[in-house]
DNA sequence: TGCAAAATAGAACGATCGTTCTTTTTTCTC
DNA sequence: GAGAAAAAAGAACGATCGTTCTATTTTGCA
């Protein structure tokens, strides 16, 4: 009874497969990005990974608990690289203005790679199942820290009082769909900057201060 | 030498083949915009128009080719739905407001059925060829007509003189993308409402007067 | 170091895919 | 109505799909 509980190394008592099983759900992350979840097959997977077909697929059972193993992982990166930077910022709209810079700065990036929730939309609009379930749960889970931080910049006064926050989300979020249709499918130079300056309207608009480009401005709580 | 040119009925020299053959481009449209153009298959096609396998290959000689099919046939639908029954509406921003009126119904419509515009991105991201290349010069071409609609109501007076219209078409577009998306995948109720009101305020940003409501406003072109 | 267990590989399955070829049926013309 | 031409059907192909089963290799613990 030396090491009971070996909680040492990567993930506890990674037996080898927990470890292979994460190195296949990367490669599987990047073909799923660039195929979307339906092209992605279990055959082209093992051969990105440079394993037998059956080897990878021992370690789902199945094709969809494979296809759900990426959306998981596609949900902690996402909320790894946009959300959790962000709560450094201070509450408050210079919160919202990170989400959002972490949000854009990612769909960037994924002009190359592509966006599972864009692409995985598409493809499970009417198909139902634990894998649409999954995704739709990802993005409102996304789409609820926007509302909340929008209620949040608005109870700070940093935003007017009687906005209406579900549709500033809304809204925001149309400038993310468009910069990654017109960038990635359209291939139009301009997108960024018009998501950039779509973002400056909304905010103008719901009544913040100019003060949203300085990171820390100082604080004029109302209360 | 009495029918030389026999233009009577529905298309020219109407072989039956042709009749047919929009029979199962019909088919395939509907089929397509439910799971996606590389979700038809030729197999299930082929069920649906009660056809067999080779019946309905033999009438495009390719699946390449029956994509190409349903796109164009769907390029020709969002004409005539969107864009043809807007140039009835004065020059300028009411034509504006019935092009993005029309835009909104059929996206609407479009909930239960889906847009090839948008899962059509989705699946040619980043996969070359004629497919993609008809998909993205048909949106192209709507959007330009959209861009085309903003810089006429500037010129009309209807929008203020100094406004981005690039711009305007790219916040606008975004306001479609997140109604199908919100509406379609997430089932959002308020999708539609959120839609409209961000075309308001839009309008209002770039200086329209409210008059955006009366379909035929009194004329008040300055020049 | 030995041995059980876990991990991977290999082969094969039924199904479906796009496509080709041949045959039958339907259509159109004289 | 006969006969050529067009359209549709039918069968089969190689390839790939997800999945299952068995055999082999690798791992981790005593």
């Amino acid at each position: 009874m030396s090491n009971p509980k070996p909680v040492d190394s990567d993930q506890r008592a990674a037996h080898k497969g927990q470890q292979t099983k994460a190195t296949i759900v990367e490669a599987a992350l990047g073909l799923a990005t660039q195929i979307g979840l339906e092209g992605l097959s279990i055959g082209a997977l093992a051969e990105v990974a440079r394993m037998s077909k059956s080897g990878v697929f021992a370690h789902f059972g199945s094709r969809e608990e494979l296809q759900l193993s990426v959306v998981r992982a596609y949900h902690e990166r996402f909320e790894a690289e946009v959300f959790y930077p962000a709560i450094d910022a201070p509450r408050g709209l210079p919160r919202l203005v990170a989400l959002f810079n972490n949000w854009t700065k990612r769909t960037t990036t994924e002009i190359d790679s592509g966006c599972l929730y864009i692409s995985g939309a598409a493809e499970f609009d009417d198909r139902p199942g634990p894998v649409r379930d999954a995704l739709a749960s990802s993005v409102n889970t996304w789409l609820a820290a926007m509302l909340r931080a929008v209620l949040q910049a608005k109870e700070e006064g940093h935003l007017e009082a009687d906005i209406d926050a579900p549709q500033m989300v809304f809204e925001i979020h149309g400038l993310i769909l468009a910069l990654h249709y017109e960038a990635r499918f359209l291939k139009t130079s301009q997108s960024l900057t018009h998501t950039a300056k779509g973002f400056e309207n909304i905010l103008k608009r719901y009544g913040a201060s100019e003060m949203f480009t300085k990171p820390k401005p100082v604080t004029l709580k109302p209360v």
